[in-house]
DNA sequence: GCCAACGTTGGC
DNA sequence: GCCAACGTTGGC
């Protein structure tokens, strides 16, 4: 199963927000960008993925999973916009920050570390695997 | 708040 | 189809 990475901005929605969503969780929405887009359309339900607050906060704080495949964005009547629909499972024990992921060898090739302006991105399994033992949760 | 990096748009 | 102008993202 493939992993991936989420970006929002804590003061628009951040962690909390999604998890105040519950169970049900809610739309991934409001993505504008082909490559971002192409990403979410590649996601199967049960996949999982980091939750990471950028601008400010600037750390990896929570997983969450796909309980929805891309469909219509609801935001926009924009056909080639589509969106998941994404629920937190749970948060970091310690949240990871982007300076200990540039500090980590085994992480500068990461899309995060790469290229810092893609919303929803892949990440491989080794990532995956070491980033949950920096947080101290299951992978 | 600034600005570099990047993506998109639109005139030619 | 090129590329200059413009808008947005996100680290700093």
């Amino acid at each position: 199963m493939a992993h991936w990475l989420f970006k929002s901005e804590p003061d628009v929605f951040g962690w909390d927000d999604q998890v105040a969503l519950g169970d049900k969780g809610g739309p991934w929405d409001g993505v504008r960008n082909y490559q971002a887009r192409n990403n979410m359309r590649a996601m199967k339900v049960g996949e999982t993925g980091f939750f990471y607050h950028s601008r400010s906060g600037l750390e990896i704080v929570g997983i969450v999973e796909v309980i929805g495949e891309a469909q219509q964005d609801p935001t926009t009547d924009d056909p080639r916009w589509d969106c998941v629909t994404v629920r937190s499972l749970r948060p970091l024990a310690r949240p990871v920050s982007l300076e200990r992921i540039k500090a980590t060898p085994e992480l500068s090739e990461m899309v995060l570390v790469r290229n810092s302006r893609l919303s929803v991105q892949p990440v491989t399994d080794a990532e995956w695997q070491l980033l949950c033992e920096m947080g101290g949760t299951e992978a």
